[in-house]
DNA sequence: TAAAAATTGTTTGTGTACAAATAGACTGTG
DNA sequence: CACAGTCTATTTGTACACAAACAATTTTTA
């Protein structure tokens, strides 16, 4: 192949997201030092279902169910998220956000759209919509 | 707030972003099973340069200095990855592709390539050239 | 030149992320 | 009813990713 050699790192997909993934990580760091992205999302979910079994949560929020155990373990660790046992299905766990998960989940939530308007500050606003319609079709 | 109970996770570019970096890193492991995208970066990057010290790969590859180093330990390991103290400059390591790590290289690249072609195929032409024009105005 | 500042690499600790294996519990079908 | 298959949750192991602290070495600059 003559253009074997015409591979260039910067110009990847895989590359280029993995970049802006790290960005937007340290904007939702500075903005929002309380939780971690994930375990907002998995927060916000709980909150806006009322409750949730760990796996369901998980795979609404796009995690695997190691990863989903992990989340879940912080925010009960931290008093956010109550796990209860399910008595009509033995092998659940249901999780509901505590009253302290929920007033967090409120006072986060303007800050956490800051965080994406940030995030898509280099863009403009047509920019920013052409984006989130194309990263939709790949996600 | 009015708008408060409006935060839609799934439209938040954080959470878009996660799941299209899950994507693809799907499609690398399935085509790539030798090496992680990390991995593969890091010795295009080496052998792009022929040579480099450990945090200036890092740098190259936006890799902290810790994951770097995780990262050039297991190509090391693999005997991909050739790491020599720096005489001139005694805190350095100099690193080096091995002939098997260029072999390997030479051999992976066009799967690479494949890789970004498979990731951006719900897009038209035109449209991943959008989407990596306004990625990179993100990175 | 001597002290301050910066750089390189290492280590430790925390937090995703996924694969694979396991145990216990449910569901469906024969 | 039994048992095969499915589902839930857990555990283990590997691999990023970053913060913070550290030692050893340059480099600056006062």
């Amino acid at each position: 192949m003559e253009d074997s050699d015409s591979y260039i790192l910067e110009s990847q997909i895989g590359f280029v997201m993995r970049r802006v993934v790290q960005r937007h990580i340290a904007i939702f760091s500075s903005l929002i030092p309380d939780l971690t992205p994930t375990q907002f999302a998995a927060l916000v979910k709980l909150c806006e279902l009322g409750q949730a079994s760990q796996n369901e949560l998980g795979r609404l929020t796009s995690m695997d169910v190691a990863t989903i155990k992990g989340v879940v373990d912080r925010l009960r660790g931290r008093g956010l998220v109550l796990a209860e046992p399910l008595a009509s299905d033995k092998r659940r766990l249901t999780l509901t956000p505590t009253p302290q998960g929920k007033v967090l989940f409120r006072k986060l939530v303007s800050r956490a759209r800051e965080v994406s308007q940030q995030t898509l500050s280099p863009l403009s606003e047509a920019e920013s919509q052409q984006l989130m319609v194309l990263l939709r079709k790949l996600g």
